[in-house]
DNA sequence: AAGCCGTGGTT
DNA sequence: TAACCAAGGCT
């Protein structure tokens, strides 16, 4: 059976994320940290530096509490749905895999393939999410008692390559003899949703200083709500309409002529970009200064902004 | 309990 | 290119 601390640990990766995009983590995490007492003793900026990038941070400050639940526990992930559904950042998806895979408990396994899967199967027009609990119900007769980690995979790696959401290939599919949506001819229009809102654009600034010594001024997010406990560049709330302007120090702000644009899962951000160079003694009103700042260690947003700020500031 | 929460690849 | 989409969880 495959180490539960893996497991764990590649499944809240992929919490609405591509494999493709989770496996440099997924290996430089494991190198850092070869099991779950090592991860539980490192300092948080470390963990959300090295999660930066991958999103939904909220993920990386749950691993954290996770990793250190366990710990307190001999470093033995409980083996259970129900123990497991108790710790941070493990829902109902995510307890039932890790029970399924790291530890063979018979367990429903449903995320979006899944789901994506039966409806297809079963021809359920019903949209989603109200579709979810029949889908639910589904996929618990079609749950082995044998295998049960191997056939939640085998339904996933189906989802995510043959019934894939766009253009399933159902003439190679395994399943193209019961396929009740192909028999119809409807399997790429399910399973069905609601047209999602569009998304409102914000405004913001933020102020890249540099010190003297190069050092360069940074905060650390709060750590509830957007990009929460990151490391960033200090500026004002992203509203629609006219963004405030409350520079993090006094110095002579001048205007990147270069906006950022960033997409979160809301809204479309449009950044400005302001620089300064500030003295050596130079005291911040918000942040501190980091002599050597690791790009990679900041949100992909951020690395935008300080990557125009930057090269304004060296040419 | 519906809204919040990232990012990069695909169409 | 703008929209859609991914192995969801928290509040």
């Amino acid at each position: 059976m495959p180490d539960p601390y893996h497991v764990w640990l590649s499944e809240v990766m992929l919490q609405q994320t591509t494999v493709a995009a989770v496996i440099p983590y997924f290996e430089a995490f494991t190198r850092r940290w070869p099991t779950v007492a090592e991860l539980a003793a490192a300092e948080d900026a470390d963990v959300m530096g090295a999660w930066a990038g991958l999103g939904y941070y909220a993920r990386a400050r749950n691993l954290l509490k996770c990793a250190r639940a366990v710990a307190e526990t001999g470093g033995v992930f409980p083996g259970t749905e129900a123990d497991l559904a108790a710790l941070p950042g493990i829902g109902p998806y995510t307890a039932a895999a890790v029970a399924a895979i790291a530890f063979g408990r018979r367990a429903v396994v449903v995320d979006g393939n899944v789901e994506r899967v039966m409806a297809r199967i079963h021809n359920v027009q019903v949209p989603m999410p109200d579709a979810k609990p029949a889908l639910r119900d589904l996929a618990e007769t079609l749950t082995p008692d044998t295998r049960p980690g191997d056939y939640a995979q085998a339904v996933m790696d189906l989802g995510a390559t043959i019934c894939s959401p766009r253009s399933p290939a159902c003439g190679i599919c395994p399943w193209m003899e019961g396929c009740a949506a192909r028999a119809e001819g409807v399997a790429a229009e399910l399973p069905r949703k609601r047209p999602k809102p569009a998304k409102p654009v914000r405004q913001g600034v933020v102020y890249l200083a540099r010190r003297a010594d190069g050092a360069l001024l940074l905060e650390t997010r709060p750590d509830k709500g957007l990009l929460g406990g990151m490391l960033g560049l200090p500026g004002g709330a992203w509203v629609e309409g006219v963004p405030e302007e409350v520079p993090p120090i006094s110095a002579a702000w001048r205007d990147v002529d270069e906006e950022v644009r960033h997409t979160f899962t809301h809204f479309h951000l449009v950044l400005r970009v302001m620089v300064a160079d500030v003295a050596a003694d130079a005291v911040p009103a918000r942040g501190g200064f980091v002599a050597n700042v690791a790009p990679a260690d900041l949100p992909t947003v951020m690395r935008k902004a300080l990557r125009v700020g930057l090269d304004r500031l060296f040419n």
